[in-house]
DNA sequence: CATTTAATTGAGACAAAATCTCAGTTAGAT
DNA sequence: ATCTAACTGAGATTTTGTCTCAATTAAATG
């Protein structure tokens, strides 16, 4: 027979076994949230998408599950000018391009902060996990 | 006589009446505020401040004002992990090491994007105006 | 497997932040 | 001075986030 496919294998999930912290049925709904989509969801998102997996989840829950996650971390919250925080992936660079006025984003994949990284690193003593490039302006149609 | 100093001549007051809006008193007073300290406010703060300036000064002409610069690409917001969104100037880069865990904000003056900003404006014709450069990690005391 | 225990939970009260509505006011054009 | 569309404050409303507490549960232990 092959492994059975347990739950609570996963980068997220690991995290949080390995700090210390229970996987407890709500915990693994949000986390199989993030996972099937883990850019840019806002906690009302998670909520919404948690409940189909695990209907009495609450509300707090996603708050506090996002917070440990966030402290570990694995996950970070963003802004994207249109209003309130999502939250992404802490791992590697998010690279966007944001319009002022229309609010569109654009992503694109030229990363050009290595070096400064390693700089910064050294110079602060500072751990880095990830990083978050955003150039603001206005778009073609909005100019 | 010399001229007097003009109440709206400023970047701020200039980029709305250019745009075609009123300069009203509680729009002054906003203004007022951003430009004393441009930089990290909140707009609970401003609107705090800007009552000390104008003081019938409502919540929402705050919200409806940051929201117009906002829109103007002047002013922009940024999540600095502790909370709300505050705004600063959308002018120039803002460059900041953010710890994970406990929240700490270094902000850093290298910048390395000037290149990749004129080839990202040329592919997706888009006119930047500003931008920002985050490195999320853990800071010396919480490693 | 049964017991134990501290971590975790959901519900709902609560607080804070943001949005909306509308009658009254005002900047700026004419 | 007049006019009018833009703008305003107050407060209702909605949305978002936090907190408390009794009940539940993961996981360690024997
Ligand atoms: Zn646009
Ligand atoms: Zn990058
Ligand atoms: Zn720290
Ligand atoms: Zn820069």
């Amino acid at each position: 027979m092959t492994d059975e496919p347990k739950p609570g294998t996963s980068w997220l999930a690991d995290s949080l076994r390995q700090a210390g912290y229970k996987l407890t049925a709500p915990r693994l709904a949000v986390l199989r949230v993030l996972e099937a989509e883990g850019e840019h969801l806002s906690p009302a998102e998670v909520l919404e998408r948690g409940r189909a997996i695990y209907p009495t989840l609450s509300r707090a829950t996603v708050y506090r599950t996002l917070e440990l996650l966030t402290g570990l971390g694995v996950i970070r919250p963003i802004y994207l000018g249109d209003g309130g925080p999502c939250f992404t992936y802490a791992r590697g660079g998010h690279h966007h391009l944001v319009c002022s006025a229309c609010g569109a984003v654009i992503e694109f994949n030229e990363c050009v902060v290595g070096e400064l990284a390693q700089t910064l690193s050294d110079q602060f003593g500072f751990q880095i996990k990830s990083h978050l490039l955003e150039f603001y302006g206005l778009c073609g149609d909005c100019q």
